[in-house]
RNA sequence: GGCCCGAUGGCGGAGUGGUUACGCAGAGGACUGCAAAUCCUUGCACGCCGGUUCGAUUCCGGCUCGGGCCUCCA
């Protein structure tokens, strides 16, 4: 079987990877808080690990993965949103999930296997927190329950550091209640104009860290293969669900391997973020007209763990790649079924070396291999579609056009389609009598005519072909 | 302050102890009515200073610069 090495942030190396179960390989990612649109920066770690689940499916069989992404939908942040807009809280987290799912669907990402929710695992949230609290690993203090991070002899492994410089490096204020300042909240009260849910320390809702923990357990169980997120969810966020999930499971260690995905900048390599307000929204490029597939090229452009500078430039360059890589895959006349090469194969299954792949896929265009360029293609989410609807549509609808009007994008994908089909085709008439008549002048009139639209004229041995540039 | 990354040709970006990444852009040529596309050819690349080595962009140390995390954050 084909060996995967994946690099573990917690062995700090690239390990060979071996699933407790090869029928029943356990991935969980965290995923969205559904309180506002997702950015390029929120796409990148849903790219890289669906990518993932596409390896592992490739290698294990179809039906070997299970791959849980969930939907935190319990948040302040979302509060706060509920209460602005006069809504309930609901009504925010299915917009914005709808929303999500929509982005990245755009993207190539297939959706998880399971896509739990916080609020349908309440109910293991609280049985959880109990558990560590009877165990001496938790305990209530003003109507909150905290973590006792001094309980837990091992915490810190995962981003490396040591109490002391925790405290040290603490930028918040600690809270009076807390016996020790690392401890962290579990269950926090919750007035009653908010959200809550009955626990046996009163009405309150989980704090961040434990929902996942609980919804690990319970799709996946106590210790899983693999557990994605982006690199600033290593401390504290995955910190704490370590210390949680293996204190309440008597030291079954919570993933065999975790992947942590790089970080996307924009100009002046500073980071994206909500906060910094440097953002740049899927849905906002989608609108614009790029193509959901060139920003999955963009993302993939650069390894995963590498950091990711976001540019305009950066986009021409991946839809000229995917251009290229769509015009080696026009229909021939035969076609075989054929294994994904070695090339591109053992880049991806070296701790998914996407340029490397994307390189062998250009080497595979270039040399003709189409077979193998396709199912290459197809392996890392390319190739979404016939070679002839991506030269001649335009922008591509999403699949959900109408989320986006409804956000006021004003965009519909025919909206820069001047010509029609019968148009172009009736101009081209026109153009090759025109080339026949030796009547050049009016020929490259109706060329220009075209290109002012966007629309390239290709003359070959077969005749005219026309695409949208 | 503590911890952790990165520095590659015009730009983006892999990789390697001594040999081709790849992409985009550029130059020359073929093809074309002219283009486009395609094909061929082409381009002192590895931050600075030391060390290890027969040999370092690749290993080690220091430095400079850039970035991230230190309980909002993918």
């Amino acid at each position: 079987m084909t060996q995967i090495r994946l690099h573990d942030t917690l062995a700090r190396e690239k390990r060979a990877f071996a699933p407790a179960d090869p029928k029943r390989v356990t991935m969980y990612v965290c995923g969205p808080t559904v309180y506002s649109r997702a950015h390029i920066g929120n796409a990148r770690p849903a790219v890289v690990f669906d990518l993932l689940a596409r390896l592992l499916r490739h290698v294990y069989g179809e039906g070997s993965l299970v791959y849980a992404r969930n939907v935190t939908d319990v948040d302040d942040k979302i509060i706060e949103a509920a209460r602005a807009g006069g809504v309930d809280p609901s009504v925010v987290t299915r917009r914005f999930e709808d929303f999500y799912l929509a982005d990245m669907g755009a993207l190539g990402v297939r959706p998880p296997d399971i896509a739990p929710k916080a609020t349908e695992t309440v109910d293991e949230m609280v049985a959880m927190i109990a558990r560590l609290v009877e165990t001496g690993h938790a305990y209530e203090a003003d109507g909150h329950v905290l973590f006792n991070v001094p309980s837990d002899p091992d915490y810190g492994a995962l981003g490396r550091r040591d109490r002391e410089a925790m405290i040290a490096g603490a930028r918040v204020e600690v809270a009076s209640y807390k016996k020790d300042p690392a401890d962290f909240v579990l269950w926090k009260p919750s007035p009653v104009d908010v959200i809550g849910w009955d626990s046996p320390w009163g009405r309150g809702r989980p704090g961040w860290h434990i929902e996942c923990s609980a919804m690990i357990e319970r799709h996946l169980g106590e210790t899983i293969d693999i557990h994605g997120g982006g690199l600033d969810l290593i401390f504290p966020h995955h910190e704490n669900e370590i210390a949680q999930s293996r204190c309440a499971h008597q030291g079954a260690p919570l993933a065999r391997y975790w992947v942590h995905n790089g970080f996307l900048s924009m100009a002046g390599g500073e980071k994206m973020s909500k906060s910094l307000g440097n953002i740049v929204t899927v849905g906002e490029l989608l609108s614009h007209g790029h193509r959901g597939e060139v920003i999955r090229m963009a993302l993939l452009s650069a390894h995963y763990r590498q950091p990711l500078e976001w540019s305009e430039k950066l986009l021409i360059e991946s839809k000229r790649r995917l251009d290229r890589l769509y015009r080696a895959g026009r229909p021939t006349s035969t076609w075989r079924y054929v294994d994904v090469p070695s090339e591109v194969l053992d880049s991806l299954t070296d701790d998914l070396n996407t340029p490397a792949a994307l390189g062998a896929l250009s080497k595979l265009a270039r040399e003709g291999r189409r077979d193998e360029l396709l199912v290459s293609g197809h392996l890392m989410g390319f190739f979404r579609r016939s070679s002839a609807d991506w030269e001649k549509q335009g922008s591509y609808p999403t699949g959900r056009g109408t989320i986006h009007q409804e956000l006021g994008d004003h965009w519909s994908p025919n909206d820069d389609v001047r010509f029609g089909l019968q148009e172009i085709e009736a101009m081209i008439a026109c153009r090759t009598k025109a080339k026949k008549a030796r009547d050049f002048a009016e020929a490259d009139r109706i060329r220009a005519e075209l290109a002012a639209e966007g629309i390239v004229l290709e003359d070959g041995p077969q005749g005219t072909t026309w695409r949208r540039a």
